[in-house]
DNA sequence: TTATATGCAAACTTTTTGCACGCCC
DNA sequence: GGGCGTGCAAAAAGTTTGCATATAA
């Protein structure tokens, strides 16, 4: 798996200007290898061994650039609220039960057959990082009926 | 394909209290076959035929309680916003280009094996009824290298 | 040195909440 | 009639922008 480090040698090779807050906040994505929310990753660089705050301000500029550098995945969890995760850490999806909120973690091997229609069949290289899809767990499932 | 008609119908035998402002969110929903942000669905019904305006609280309320329903879907489409359509409606997905924007629309089929997968191996049903897919298009990928 | 990133404060957008009133069943 | 939905106003979240300062290359 690949972890900050790789990241911050692509924007270097890149050229691309690496910074304090940029370097922060990559390290902080790159540490936990799980989504994070804007205040996560301020609350993360401040605990952990920088004592260091960064304003929203940066921190979500930031992540716009990486972003368009392609190396962050942003996902609108709904009620938890929007996450960002470096694409570099293991692709994962949730599944998320829209009546008990219960959520599953997917392997994101289940997508390879997808992706790889899609790109056979669109020639589009899909970019499925961080998938959240809604629906009914199992549980909640056994009371549910539903629409003609 | 259904109309507003069978999802009031759906509301009326489930006992649900059927308002004018539901009855009015819901026949915008229906009427333009596309997915709606807040604003659109205000104005749909003001011009249509309709002189009301409803307030956001209302229009945000009628859609919470349409979701719970599983009568309508909710989708972050980035740029243009959050947008609501009718489940009724016929299911359709959208591949949006991260680099040059364009988005190009997927038959719902695609999906089906995907969401027997999830069925059979986790108990849930997905609700996959508008996703947006990111990536890159055809002619994109014909230019751009990616980090190791 | 010089272009570019940062922080602060304030503006803006989107969504939620409390409460009095009004309407559906 | 009574419970539930609505509108208003205001607050709370979440995100963006302008500008002076700081910093990487």
């Amino acid at each position: 798996m690949k972890t900050s480090d790789s990241v911050i040698d692509y924007i270097q090779a890149k050229g691309e200007r690496l910074t304090v807050p940029r370097r922060l906040v990559i390290e902080a994505l790159g540490q936990s290898h799980e989504h994070l929310t804007i205040g996560n990753i301020q609350q993360h660089i401040q605990e952990d061994h920088h004592d260091h705050l960064l304003s929203d301000t940066t921190v979500y500029r930031v992540l716009q650039w990486l972003k368009e550098l392609g190396l962050v995945s942003q996902t609108d969890m709904g009620q938890t609220g929007t996450v960002y995760a470096l694409m570099s850490n293991p692709h994962h999806h949730h599944l998320i039960c829209l009546t008990c909120g219960a959520t599953i973690t997917l392997e994101d091997e289940l997508f390879t057959p997808l992706r790889g229609q899609l790109l056979r069949d669109y020639g589009f290289e899909a970019r499925i990082d961080h998938m959240a899809i809604y629906g009914q767990c199992r549980n909640c499932l056994n009371r549910k009926s539903k629409p003609e």
